[in-house]
DNA sequence: GATGAATGAGGATTCATTCAT
DNA sequence: TATGAATGAATCCTCATTCAT
């Protein structure tokens, strides 16, 4: 009621989203050429035809489920800006929820992550995104002292980044920890360091 | 009258070498799915036919490139066994320099790099081979006191193979850092963390 | 209550032509293959089983379309019989009457003519029956003695066909010039010929 | 034997000139969308990849049969310019040779000439091109006194090419007439015209 | 050691058409 | 009278791979 024209009815969104969903699972396991589409339709329980009403090619659903995960991450990060002026004791805590934060996203986007870091070719950019959030809020702590003056903060936030990616396939994605432990193993790692300070 | 059946003769080396070049390029500059065999022998000058005689099918010259890259790799970390025992002072400029060798093999590899270390499906398996290799190292010098006894060592070399394969991406093949610049930052931000330690 | 069944109300009629003429000026345009069901409802706007409504399968609209214009043909060519018994100084402009009575036609019903004489593949017929209807006409002003005996007058015919096609197309469609111009320029080449007769 | 490269052999040759000929009747007989390649390769006694080594795409082989037409067609024009200063009482056998030779052609290549000159969209521009020959050598006759002067040179060439058109479909490609017998025909009505001088 | 020629196998895409409402 | 949703049936085309020389 007060919806009218083309509008598709939700028989029509229930099957786009099937087929999304199977895309996403198959394009994560299998990459993009090794997907194909007469299996995402079949597990679908659709054929061929039905793709076609709602994606125009493999590659455009393909870039749908990137730009998907692309732009819930820019959203992740935007909402996640760190206030200035926060006490230097609770620094680690709130870093250590802005990363657990991202790792709880992979967490619930296995599919979406994998292909949106992993598997598309604007994983680099998409990163590159994530990155610059990153330096931001890293300089800024860095200009508030919090920070050693001395270290170059955009190579950190690639660290990070690497940590992050690794962190996700290998501890996330393996049930092996969860998000809050991996956040705050990192900020452990990265704040204190290795060294020993005990025998220092 | 010496040379018996298939041997190989230079010429065909140099064809097969010719090959293993283009293709290590077309594979790292377009994943495996993009790359044509019809176009790794139009660029090595031969015809088709000629590139199955040196390899049995596509999947196997990327295979030979991969376990190539494997191996130099495995190579590499097992020549660089920290040694025990050694002076805390010079531990960070022992850790900087099996860096900065891992670095620079990249660098002289970059098509190796990328395929091995970004394309290949073992992709994961290899890097389980450094990380493996790392812990270890880690391990010991924690032993020795070196490290805090309080951190996950698996977690830091997943950091660290994390950050290294950042860094070669970002830094390293963009030429804006060079191998030991890389190895410095690395030691220094994983070695003493971010803390100011001045104010602190 | 009084209207039974498929009994097309004004609605339905609308629709009908609606997609009738949509489907004339795409076919006319694009020919019969490169016209898709889907442009011709959408242009009428309409949905593509309603287009089921009114015709059973796209090549029947096609026919239906064809038969159309043979019908309209026939009846002009029909309507237009050349009475016998005329005065042979008013023969030339009474051809020449017939003559723009066709382009007269043919520029009423340019969508129609295109399909009908140079899509369908029933054009050859279409074309015969006037080339029939001609050759009659002809026949009969021979025998009046208004022509010359020695011509076989089916050929002529042809050449006449021949010719408006073609005048149809580069200078009728192309709005170069009127019905009544093109009639009278046959009439004077094909009546007294190329010849110089006062140079004779 | 002094050819050396990526010269085809004279197989491939044959290959190419097995499947141009086949295409060519389909199209002819059949149209472009309704002449599908896997019937082409199959007539020529191949497989479909093979298509692809010798034409990149169906239009692509469309298109060069058409130009191959075209191109013939421009040849044979260009050899038949009428010469100047001819005697008049031979113009009438010069105009008929000319006719005649493209007739011949026609004849000689009925394939091509059904798809360049009715089956290509490209026929309305190759039309042009005789017209337009055709239209130069008419002009010159008329300025040298052998043609009347009233008459426009161009709608007599279309009328000419619509008739040409015409009976190479009804009574050339029928076997009912041939070259010579079509080309004196339509000289005796295009230059005499169908007046009766006698009773004149 | 090399190639001209050919192919098996498969995959994306399109379009006319229909079903259920 | 009309449509949202779906599909059967093709067709073009690609690519790794092989055969015969």
């Amino acid at each position: 009621m007060g919806q009218r024209g083309r509008q598709k009815g939700s028989v029509g969104i229930k099957s786009k989203e099937a087929i999304l969903m199977v895309a996403a699972e198959e394009f994560a396991e299998h990459g993009f050429h090794e997907t194909k589409v007469s299996t995402i339709v079949k597990r679908a329980g659709l054929t061929q035809p039905s793709f076609y009403l709602y994606f125009s090619s493999k590659e455009a659903i393909f870039q749908e489920i990137v730009h998907t995960f692309r732009n819930k991450l820019i959203m992740l990060t935007q909402s996640s800006r760190l206030e200035p002026d926060l006490d230097k004791n609770i620094l680690p805590s709130k870093i250590a929820k802005g990363l657990s934060g991202i790792f709880e996203f992979f967490n619930d986007h296995r599919h979406l992550t994998k292909i949106g870091f992993f598997i598309a070719s604007e994983s680099e950019e998409i990163k590159r995104v994530i990155v610059n959030h990153i330096t931001k809020n890293l300089l800024a702590e860095q200009q508030d002292n919090y920070f050693r003056q001395d270290i170059e903060m955009q190579t950190v936030a690639e660290c990070l980044i690497g940590a992050i990616e690794r962190l996700t396939i290998t501890k996330l994605f393996t049930d092996e920890k969860n998000p809050q432990q991996l956040a705050n193993e990192i900020v452990d790692i990265y704040l204190y360091g290795l060294q020993n300070h005990e025998t220092n």
